[in-house]
DNA sequence: TCTAATAAATGAATGCCGTTCATTTAGTGG
DNA sequence: CCACTAAATGAACGGCATTCATTTATTAGA
């Protein structure tokens, strides 16, 4: 049910707020009644929805803080989203417009995948709540999601993908790409066994023969090598092309 | 934090309730003050939080309706545990225990791996809740888990893999795993485009091909299709054993 | 053996959160 | 001109996790 005003979202929504810098409760209180000028859109909450999760993390992001941060009362965004779970699709689906799909039709399909998948995983590693809402999310309701998935789409069967596999190999690189997200976020210690490491000798010395590799954090090591046996192995069902 | 009485959960906890049904609040009120029995422990907290979500789902697993199955006044809880993700804790750990690492040891490592992975998501398929949950979770706090994590580190030490690279195996597959997970709840008609059909007609092609298809769930293609692919990919960095 | 500390329960209270509803005011279509 | 709808306010509501004072029972130490 989003409409496709998505091009607006992102600028700091200077029509809701009408210049007054948002969060800083104006003075004058607004009169009850709707106002000559509608204060909210959808793209000016989609907006200030991101900034509070910028500036105070998912736990921050209430109906009232977000109300607050629109100088408006919390019951004033009902008028405009049906639940919390709205505004949490239309975030999703702004932030889903970021991921990096320009490799599909210049580079190679491996590159074209490689790139996406990069671009998908460390877009979602800062947005992990949304992950839950993402995997239940119907497309109709988030036009920039479709959108993605038409040039992901696109980019398979033009290097000879067989049609009928092509959504299957999408949502089999996507499910990795969500999990591989969540796992951005894990604290760096998440594999010390500490006092039982005497009773898990095989994986205490794997994990510390891990640590011995220095190159970069170990979440991307591990999305590298699940990611290249990904495309290696999808890769496979590609017929060759005209 | 969590003790190793799992063998007891899983049983619908007659210690902690001494055989009156749990749920139907029993007519002669406890009296304040310390019992001279324990009512509660974490075994019993798992079972009755295990029960509870199999009968209302995650949304009906609150800490007030977890005190009434049990029992006890919900304040009573927090003498056991700190907070609601230690009970969340404790059902993650004994679900990881009904996860099937039997085909480590006497079957092949591509048989052994297949097994434990579908087990695996199949079990949290069903409780996709837990999984923001566990991706932050120190294997120090989940004895279960981690004895898992040894089995399967051993099945891919004697399975000639370099032991450097293990880590990284484990933790691509378990976050294709997770994703996957989502994935089988997600509704049959999520890729329905709807009114922009006309819009996007690779993928709306893509979509209905797929569907031509009539092997079974959709999500069980896509698991497959990757998992085959992760097995190969990752099979290749097997040394040659002796 | 008395006694202080600790463990485990009750019950009342707190603060936050998403959401609803009555009300007010402003634009809009017939 | 008038009914209807859209968009705001502000006051509620029920539910949630959690805390705290209090009571009672067990346990450790002098």
């Amino acid at each position: 049910m989003l409409e496709t005003t998505d091009e607006r979202a992102g600028m700091p929504a200077v029509s809701a707020t009408e210049g007054r810098p948002p969060g800083s409760a104006g003075t004058q209180r607004r009169r009850a009644g709707r106002p000559s000028a509608a204060v909210l859109d959808k793209a000016g909450i989609t907006a200030a929805a991101l900034e509070l999760i910028n500036r105070k993390g998912y736990d921050g992001l209430t109906m009232a803080a977000l109300a607050k941060e629109l100088d408006v009362a919390p019951s004033a965004l009902y008028n405009h989203v049906a639940a919390k779970r709205d505004v949490l699709l239309l975030v999703e689906d702004h932030l889903t417009s970021l991921v990096d799909v320009s490799g599909f039709g210049p580079a190679p399909w491996e590159d074209a995948v490689r790139g996406w998948a990069w671009s998908y995983r460390n877009v979602f590693a800062e947005h992990t709540p949304l992950i839950p809402v993402i995997a239940v999310l119907p497309v109709t309701d988030a036009p920039q999601t479709l959108a993605m998935y038409e040039t992901v789409s696109k980019g398979f069967l033009d290097a000879g993908f067989p049609q009928e596999r092509i959504v299957s190999s999408i949502v089999a690189l996507e499910s990795f790409i969500f999990g591989s997200a969540y796992d951005v976020t894990a604290p760096a210690d998440i594999f010390e066994s500490g006092s039982m490491a005497e009773a898990t000798p095989h994986f205490t010395a794997a994990v510390r023969s891990a640590a011995g590799q220095v190159d970069g954090p170990p979440a991307d090591a591990a999305f590298s090598l699940g990611l290249e046996a990904l495309i290696a192995g999808l890769g496979a069902l590609r017929e060759q092309r005209a």
